[in-house]
DNA sequence: GGACATAAGCTAACGCCCGTAAGTTCACGA
DNA sequence: TCGTGAACTTACGGGCGTTAGCTTATGTCC
């Protein structure tokens, strides 16, 4: 499906004060762009125009560079996911347990619903370096703490409610299983058809957070 | 580190009958092209021609396209995967449980040396799509399938010397298994500094291969 | 209500690199 | 000598990121 790039309309220019708008809709074509199934390479700065009905220069105002619309695109998806976790978390049944279960799972969701968000977001090929962007390392760590805090915040009531086995390092613990969920759902987001059991989640789950 | 191109001495053109060698020395470049730290996107036709000291469409006669050259290195890497798990597992002290982790760290230790490479092996970037291109689905479903049966018989090993809680699924564990190791590789070439303890690898092994 | 300052966005163009097609040269080996 | 395999040169068309300068709508102020 290529929904056609046909903006009759030149598109309504926004008021005076509200340039900032554009911002918005750049990312937002950008988004649009990942979601149709391309990979990054078919978001250049020229498309991400395209799809944003508007002329290739006018995103300089907005962006200084291609790679600082992916940083934003990426910045964005990654409160949407922290923000998912934590609504998975808060409509969670009571206990430890289900709430693991219900975080960790809507971490899966999320990377199976966006499986190009996702990509970008932990596949690290959108800014080869920090050379020749404008893109600053404080930038790429700062990225997903929140969600990961979130982790470990449900894993230590695990263990507190003494339904998992924990280790004297609770962060080392939680490291782990986020790199078991973060390897089924980046599979999962690469290829065409993951192999294995239809339960291979809860199983990652249940071992990493070593529950009883 | 951008190791000259300089190739004066235009090269000598190889002998009749030897015109497979270039084939080689074309996977070689690209090879070099990524270990030099730069993404798949330095791996384009023309920049492999440069590397390999040809011209352009001298590649042609040896690959159909761009991607069959991606195709054709991530085969040569897979053999190499599949071949230094094997040799770690042939060297290992006696005993399923040394055979386990000399093969897992392996695994690791391959994605480790080699990020740029372990990133197109199962970043699947380089095929947008099978359409446009001249690789088949059964190019990509083959990959990798000698490496993984290797790891479901040193985890199998491990549940028969009674070593490992082994389930009723032994496929299903050792996707498991993969899928942790796989995230920790993954991410270990994708990101700059790799945050967590040093052994997390070891952790992830112990858990998911459930080692007692 | 009309002039005008300015924000918002546009057009045109530059230089670069890419993939690929067509036709050509070179040197080995029979 | 000469056929032919190996690789080359040249060229086309297209997409890219980015710069410079222009147009137009919008809201304000007299």
């Amino acid at each position: 499906m290529v929904t056609a790039v046909t903006n009759t309309e030149p598109r309504r220019r926004n008021r005076r004060g509200e340039g900032g708008k554009l911002r918005d809709e750049i990312i937002a074509a950008a988004v649009a762009l990942l979601d149709e199934g391309g990979d990054e390479r078919a978001v250049t700065l020229r498309s991400v125009a395209r799809k944003a009905g508007i002329a290739a220069p006018s995103i300089y105002p907005h962006f200084a560079d291609q790679p600082s619309i992916m940083l934003a695109v990426v910045q964005q998806e990654m409160d949407a996911l922290t923000a998912a976790l934590k609504e998975a978390g808060d409509n969670a049944p009571q206990g430890a347990r289900a709430r693991l279960f219900a975080v960790c799972n809507a971490y899966l969701d999320f990377a199976r619903v966006h499986p190009q968000r996702y990509r970008i977001m932990f596949g690290g090929l959108w800014t080869p370096s920090t050379e020749d962007t404008s893109i600053t390392d404080a930038d790429l760590d700062a990225l997903g703490v929140e969600a990961f805090t979130l982790l470990v915040e449900v894993l230590g009531a695990c263990v507190e409610e003494g339904i998992a086995h924990g280790s004297d390092d609770l962060y080392g613990d939680a490291v782990a299983l986020w790199l078991g969920l973060h390897g089924l759902a980046h599979q999962r987001a690469v290829v065409r058809k993951m192999p294995g059991p239809a339960d291979v989640g809860d199983r990652l789950i249940r071992a990493l957070a070593h529950l009883k």
